[in-house]
Parts: structure tokens; sequence; C-alpha cells
DNA sequence: CTCTTGGATCGATGGTCGTCGATCTACAAC
DNA sequence: GTTGTAGATCGACGACCATCGATCCAAGAG
């Protein structure tokens, strides 16, 4: 990922024939690209997608506890699935005494909500 | 992604004491995960993001020789994320005579704009 | 026919990802 | 103190991914 993201059209139709209609595009902006992409990326595994969703649906926040047994797999994946979640912004979490709790940031899926629009 | 996504709860709270309220999930359907999140994945690369983004604002299709001088990356690399869009049903392709002409499967995105709003 | 051009495919390469067992860190109970 | 437990972190392994140059395949043009 260590892509120069220009997009400004390099080139001109070449000598051939009009292969399109003149289209007018630039587009999108390349951070908006690139946030959103982040956001889809961590979504983009089953895993996370039932952890979030988990989380979404009980409106308040989940102890991690309730989450590993959910899936049959072990608890450091489970671990590690939340922190990748965590790191792009969808999930927050806090500490208390020995569990831990986790929920979703209401706020991080608007702009790929919006898009989808 | 060779995991058995089974989603009933495997135990019950351990001997210790209420980390949490008797919370009632289950949840999502796991083959719908699966669905979601690979559309997801499939929008968790910048560039893919931007070609769809393209795709969609130029309503009609767009050809691949425009596509190509938008971005900072060889003919093989943007064929390579169209195939990927392409197999995850995002997009759709034609072909007319040299040019390839793509565009957005409009109901691709539903389910996930319906699970994010 | 041959030449050229738009795109897809192939093969290789370096990087990233999902998974696990083992370990570590707090904290709570005794 | 010691013991037990919830969860995070570490290290390793195999699988997958983004990228490129080279090649291949059609289809027009001459």
């Amino acid at each position: 990922m260590v892509v120069d993201l220009q997009l400004a059209p390099k080139q001109k139709r070449s000598p051939g024939e009009p292969c399109c209609e003149p289209v007018a595009y630039p587009e999108i902006e390349r951070s908006q690209a690139e946030r959103m992409s982040a956001v889809a990326k961590a979504l983009g595994d089953p895993i996370r997608m039932q952890l979030v969703d988990v989380l979404r649906k009980n409106a308040g926040r989940v102890c991690v506890c309730e989450l590993v047994p959910l899936f049959d797999l072990s608890q450091p994946t489970i671990s590690h699935h939340l922190k990748v979640l965590r790191e792009a912004g969808i999930v927050g979490s806090e500490r208390e005494g020995l569990w831990a709790y986790y929920f979703v940031h209401a706020d991080s899926l608007d702009e790929l909500r919006r898009w989808l629009a």
C-alpha cells in the first residue's frame, strides 16, 4: 500500500477512434476513499462482521467473556479481531476489574453509510 | 477462512461473579455475515473503492481505457482490481470490439447498505 | 495476410493476514 | 504471600494479496 494515489487523468484518448464519450471524471476524494476502505477492510472478515453486529444489537457494551464462546476460535484470535476493529475506530473498549467491555463507536460507520446510500 | 462459524453459546458464566447481565444473543445469520463481509472485503482497498465510486457517479458504463489512466498503477493491476470487484458481484462488464466497459451492479450493495442503516 | 492496440492472464515477489499455543499482565480471592 | 482467572501480547506458520513485467488473445486497420 505504498502507492501514490493521484487521480488526475494522465493521458487523453489514444490515436484510435472514440471508445467512449468524453466522460468527465476526476471523482471522489482520495483521502475519503482511504478512510472508507479502511473501515470496509476491517469489516471484510466474517468474524469481525459478526462481532460488530453483536455489539450493535446490544446497544450497551458487551463483555469479552461473552463474545469469545460465540465462535469456534481461540481467545487470542477473538482478541486480535477486536484489536483490528479498535484500530479501525469502529469499536472502543473499557476495562473494569478483570473484565473488558467492548462497544460500537456510533459515528464510525457514518461516512461509509452515507457513501452507500 | 476454514472456520466453523457456529454461533451457539458454548459455555455459561464461569464460577466467578456476574461480569455481565445475562445478555441475550445469538445474533446475525452467519451466511449473511459471510456475504456482507465478502462485499466489504472487496471494497477494502482504496483503489477499488475509487473504481466503484467512479462507476457509480457515471451512471452508465465506463471504458477500461478511461479507468486505467486515473491511477498510478499498471494496466494489469487495474485489471486485477476490476476482476476482484467482478467476482464479488459488485460490478459487471461487457466487451465491445476492442474495448471493455464496466458498470456497477445496482443491487449488489443493498444488503450491506441496509445493515449499516 | 501482418501489424497494432485494448485487456486479460500468467508467474514471481514481497508484504500482509488469520490462526494458534505459549506467555505475560492485572486483578481478585484466599 | 499463593492461586486462579480474564484478556492482551508474542512468535511462528501457512495462506492470501497487491503489484509488476511479460505474454497472450481478440479484433480492427492496412
